[in-house]
RNA sequence: GCUGGAGUAGCUCAGUCCGGUAGAGCAGCCGCCUUGUAAGCGGCCGGUCGCAGGUUCGAAUCCUGUCUCCAGCUCCA
């Protein structure tokens, strides 16, 4: 941070003077500039360098732009749309006769390549509207951009129309007098192509013109740019490893689910390995509700037409409904959701406020008819088991329990090693029901309670449920992708629509209010998830196989299973690998098979009741008593310790 | 649902462009070896080439349809 010096010097010459390293932009009182920009004296002055993360997305933005040349060059006729930066890269959409093939995408890295060798500049000019519709008279996306201008579209304000003013960046090859592209755009950018250092076009898919599927499909180029060669390998390397991590993957190397095709697409089936990994966590969450007060309650999975339509469910989600099921006359449908069940528990007498809140969870398996195209390993199925409670309280106990749950949350996340990654909140959807006040009340109760809590949060404008606004929670998966796991709402609708009272201290009745909430959001997604954070390598407590016991020589199988025995009867999940390989082929099992602890027993152990532990690690010690072993793992079980104890 | 890509043994993949009745490694099974910290050796088994049509004397290979998966878009826990 400095302040600008009286006098006409522009962000190279302030550079210059400051010596700053790898200087790409400005920050003028707040606003990015170019450095070619003047900054009025007296005004605060930021060098953005190019190891800055804004100074990566001006790169990448500028890079968006090399592309963009690149495919008008390669590809004439070709319209452009938008592109801009995104996390770790950049994208431009484009209109062309056909999509883009992996050889496409060679051909167009290689003429970004000499574009950035050519070293354009990048200029600003800020030619006025009329000027700037007479230059995009053929590329009708740009003119859409610039009429969304006047009517003050905020939502293109990236694209260069910012406010009022149409501003432009021209690329000019030296020594040439008309530029070889023109993009309308907001700017800042690099000074010229050649500060792009390294960069790599990774795929191409369609996406739809602003994201509206009702408008046309353009062809979208992804690519990844960084400040050095070794900044963009250390991120094809992230890339690799997240590859390595993705849950589909490991759950095929680990034994732990599967999909059959002859089940159906987002219908896993889970292996006895994967199986204990998701009842661990499963009676974990069941614990953790009994000593917060949930009371277990369970559901059938299907219900007659009428619950449907009470519910609302019929009207505002049945896109999402398997289609329903005829029998003996009535129309029975698989549930989406477990609430009115719920809300039928609860109406099932009569209900006094002394009781409130009343918290009914259930680990209740839902089906949702999910799009093709839109499953997903175990991240986004059409089977699954949410975690799910309801709670019903009196409205004055909206927000204490809310604060509650968000608690719960924190210490359930904790526990698997999760951080809350990102949280939002949700307001009312264009489809939903209910009277405004009653959204109003809800909305005003959320951020209440996230303030309260201490969280931070986003705002989400018009995702939420169709009863009722909502926190979500989402993860990150391993390639970076959020998903969304927690989700909270504040409901006043169903008790409405079900006609749910409680009496209260004046012997009136009034209507309890509502709060649906899922921590794991669905188990299968939290496992899948799970298996991404921790690539497999489980903490003790969840991993399916604790501790295997490896016999050096088959002599030694009757020690080792007395060893797996004692600890089986401490309640570990040990094994013993009494396999005809050698005792390095069975190391090396265990090692890909990610066991917690490997026990090594010949001739000195059993002679001395002891192992040699060997964890994930490799970093092994011998001489173990065998009852230490197990008061150990047995603790770090108990505990539900993330890290290892040897 | 949309755009593109891909389906060959349990897994990873070769063969497909230029039709001539399928091949490797790992896994599995059997046997030998009796092992001290990430793959001991040998043998055997295993595929209606996703499915259904079509073209052809002949189709894993070419054409059409369909299902599933992958990436992205859209939508969601």
């Amino acid at each position: 941070m400095a302040v600008a010096p009286d006098g006409v010097k522009d962000g190279f010459q302030l550079t210059k003077e400051a010596s700053a390293s790898g200087p790409v932009a400005l920050v003028v009182d707040g606003a990015q500039r170019d450095l070619a920009a003047v900054p009025p004296g007296g005004s605060d002055v930021h060098v953005v360098t190019q190891t800055d993360e804004l100074g990566r997305e001006i790169m990448r933005h500028s890079a968006a732009h090399v592309l963009a040349q690149a495919v008008l060059r390669l590809y004439p006729g070709a319209k452009y749309a938008i592109g801009p930066p995104i996390e770790d890269g950049f994208y431009y959409d484009f209109e062309v006769a056909a999509p883009f093939t992996p050889e496409d995408l060679e051909r167009i890295e290689a003429e970004m390549r000499a574009i950035v060798a050519e070293n354009q500049r990048f200029e600003r000019s800020e030619p006025g509207r009329d000027a700037a519709l007479e230059t995009f008279v053929d590329q009708p996306y740009k003119l859409e951009i610039i009429s969304g201008v006047a009517e003050g579209a905020d939502a293109l304000e990236q694209q260069g129309a910012s406010g009022a003013t149409i501003s432009l960046y021209s690329n000019r090859r030296a020594g040439e007098d008309e530029p070889s592209f023109v993009d309308l755009c907001r700017g800042p950018h690099v000074p010229a192509t050649g500060r792009i250092r390294a960069f790599k076009l990774l795929r191409s898919s369609g996406a739809y013109w602003r994201g509206d599927e009702h408008k046309p499909m353009l062809q979208r180029i992804y690519g990844t740019a960084w400040e050095s060669k070794d900044a963009l390998n250390a991120y094809l390397h992230r890339l690799e490893e997240a590859e390595r991590r993705d849950h589909r993957r490991v759950g095929r190397e680990l034994d732990l689910y599967s999909w059959p095709e002859e089940v159906g697409p987002g219908l896993a089936i889970w292996h006895p390995k994967g199986a204990v990994v998701r009842k661990t966590l499963e009676d974990l969450s069941r614990a953790m509700h009994h000593e917060r007060g949930y009371e277990p309650v369970y559901s059938p999975h299907i219900g007659k037409r009428t619950l449907w339509a009470t519910s609302g469910h019929l009207d505002f989600y049945k896109e999402s409904m398997y289609p329903a099921m005829r029998v003996e006359g009535a129309e029975y449908f698989l549930k989406p959701m477990n609430c009115p069940f719920h809300v039928l528990v609860f109406r099932s007498r009569t209900r006094s406020y002394r009781e409130l809140p009343v918290r009914f969870s259930e680990l209740g398996t839902v089906y949702r008819y999910e799009r093709s195209g839109t499953v997903h390993g175990l991240l986004r199925v059409r089977g699954m088991t949410q975690d799910d409670s309801h709670i019903f309280c009196r409205p004055d106990q909206v927000v204490d329990e809310m604060v509650e749950v968000i608690d719960f949350l924190r210490a359930l996340y904790g526990t698997v090693g999760l951080g809350p990654d990102r949280v939002r909140f949700s307001t009312k959807p264009d489809k939903s029901v209910g009277a405004p006040e009653l959204w109003d009340l809800a909305e005003e109760a959320i951020p209440k309670a996230l303030q309260k809590a201490g969280v931070d949060y986003q705002v989400d404008a018009g995702d939420g449920a169709f009863y009722g606004p909502k926190i979500d929670v989402d993860a990150r998966d391993a390639i970076g992708r959020y998903w969304q796991l927690c989700t909270i709402q504040v409901d006043f609708q169903l008790p409405e629509r079900f006609g749910l009272e409680y009496t209260d201290e004046h012997g009136a009745r009034e209507r309890p209010v509502m709060i649906h909430r899922a921590l794991f959001g669905s188990v299968e997604r939290f496992t899948g998830v799970l298996v991404e954070h921790f690539a497999g390598a489980f903490p003790t407590w969840l991993a399916p196989v604790q501790a295997v016991v490896i016999p050096i020589a088959d002599r030694h199988v009757a020690y080792a299973g007395g060893v797996a025995q004692r600890l089986h009867n401490g309640g570990v999940r040990a094994e013993v690998d009494d396999s005809d390989d050698t005792m390095g082929a069975k190391i090396r099992r265990g090692q890909l098979q990610k066991v917690p602890y490997m026990l090594i027993v010949g001739d000195a152990e059993a002679s001395t009741e002891t192992v040699s532990v060997r964890p994930r690690s490799g970093k092994e010690r011998r001489d173990v008593a065998v009852g230490d072993f197990a008061d150990t793992i047995v603790a770090e079980i108990q505990a539900r310790k993330l890290d290892p104890s040897y």
